[in-house]
DNA sequence: TATTTTCATACCGGATATGATATGCGTTTA
DNA sequence: TAAACGCATATCATATCCGGTATGAAAATA
């Protein structure tokens, strides 16, 4: 049995406003109606819905205690249905949804980029956009809402409220320096390696930063002193480059400059460092069909 | 301008049908309709929204980008009003909306009926039903959705992952005794006071647990070696009236005793123990409206 | 190539929607 | 008490709605 068939959209649209006015007469006005047209539809709805949805309050009406129940219901059902026209409407003929991708650096020169190339290819419409900055300022946007996802490591539980992890895939920290440095291919590192050069280091607040610290202490090394602090790739791999220093970063930031032999890997045993990297969303928020398509092709792409 | 004049609920009843089956001919037979029916009826929608919903594939059909992307609005607009109206019509003529209550021992016995007596008095035809249980059963049933709102202290914070904390009024920790207790009025508490009687204690687990420990240390007191723990208010004061214990619970469990003098108050300083009771609610999840009516009434008592 | 399948368009006819008008009922105000 | 206000019901007329039937077009299959 079609729901249509008895419900009409101008049911909850009259209803709404009638809600909305707390007077027949006005509503009407509202809505371009007669006063008796307005309660003749009125008396339509209260016929399908088998209770009555308003009643007399001295001169006027008010709601009933279900029509308070069923305001919610089809002042949301309106709403959904006007601004779903809207949005078509208001599109031009090139456009797609927009989706608000928050990439940790680790992430924002790999799967990520892999993950929109692929659904470039298969023709989708959306408008991505990707932001970078630090895990606490991208889980803020992405509370707001002004973010759909973000990806990167896994964060600590505390700076997890009100959100949900995907795991895609583990990942450690690791330690790179230029392919020309004194320290590349030189054999094992010497205990005064991490005194000797500038050392680049995940910043304070990171998420990775305790790991390094704690692998740092495990092994029986000095925490650097005075490590330069950043999470820019950017300059990070500018600097390692030009100024022989040590960078302690994720491994998908470098991976490539590592596939190129422009950097090269230090022998130094970061195994307690790996850790999963994935998708973070909002808890009991359901994604756009567009963000849970780029979440598909992420997944995808990690598990091949 | 109406928006039912353009848009009818048999227009989004037949594309959401469409867009689960793609196909015209099975969504016709399952609306109980003819398929050119169906074609035209899309085609209309497509006229009111502007856009392809739809489009040729192969012999059959497929939804557009601007299809996938009103699909959900589609949905979720005739879900609501689907919704609505099964609700009315489910209900018997003296049934409200159920609100699923989870009540920290602290306020089983004060505030909660106090809202739940006031709700009636003012007519709601809400059905109310009160859990009890311990803090981490309630606060997973809350994210289970299996309960509306969880009124007690605030948990610690990685057990509020998923979840907002409302803050209503601060309370304490107090150590009771029965009024015929040799230890009532009997001058400052000797310090072998918790060896030489039962202690009942809040369980391990509880929120305040930890609290009363501290509260311990913090006075040099002993923390008692065999306490009895429980959260059950009715066995506590069993147990505290009979058989000469101390019963160190929050305040909200024993305020009316106290008033009652039945049970009399130890002087033992418990500051350190005061914190905030409240509401906790999952985040981004709309209460339902008698729900809020719950959570406004107690605010206002905890106010008055 | 012929047939089948699926969707699209055109036309028709019965049903529905809705405004206008008239009027009645209950409540409030002067 | 009379008048005004707001909502309710009834009736009528007319335009619109909406589903069925017939048939055509395009793609896939045999």
């Amino acid at each position: 049995m079609r729901l249509s068939a008895q419900l009409k959209l101008r049911h909850l649209e009259v209803f709404v406003e009638v809600a909305r006015q707390e007077s027949v007469t006005q509503a009407a006005e509202a809505l371009g109606m007669t006063q008796p047209a307005v309660t003749r539809t009125l008396r339509e709805l209260e016929g399908v819905v088998g209770k009555p949805l308003v009643e007399r309050h001295g001169r006027g009406i008010r709601l009933s205690a279900y029509g308070e129940m069923f305001r919610d219901h089809a002042g949301r059902s309106l709403a959904l249905a006007r601004d779903g026209v809207a949005m078509l409407q208001g599109l031009d003929a090139a456009e797609g949804p927009r989706v608000a991708i928050g990439a940790l650096p680790t992430v924002s020169a790999t799967v990520v980029p892999d993950a929109l190339a692929q659904l470039r290819a298969e023709g989708s419409h959306s408008r991505f956009s990707v932001v970078s900055g630090d895990n606490r300022y991208l889980l803020d946007q992405l509370r707001r809402g002004n973010l759909d996802v973000v990806v990167g490591r896994l964060p600590a539980p505390d700076h997890m409220v009100g959100l949900d992890f995907d795991p895609l895939f583990r990942e450690r920290v690791v330690a790179v320096v230029a392919r020309d440095h004194p320290l590349a291919g030189a054999g094992p590192l010497p205990a005064e390696a991490f005194d000797s050069y500038p050392v680049l280091m995940p910043s304070e607040g990171s998420i990775i930063r305790p790991l390094v610290e704690r692998m740092f202490l495990e092994q029986g090394l000095t925490v650097p002193r005075f490590p330069i602090e950043t999470v820019s790739a950017t300059f990070g791999r500018r600097f390692t480059l030009c100024h022989q220093a040590i960078w302690i970063i994720s491994h998908g930031v470098v991976r490539a400059d590592l596939e190129e032999e422009v950097l090269a890997l230090l022998p130094l045993n970061t195994d307690s460092t790996l850790g999963p990297v994935g998708l973070c969303i909002r808890s009991e928020h359901q994604l756009s069909a567009a963000a849970a398509r780029f979440c598909s092709a992420l997944r995808g792409i990690c598990e091949g």
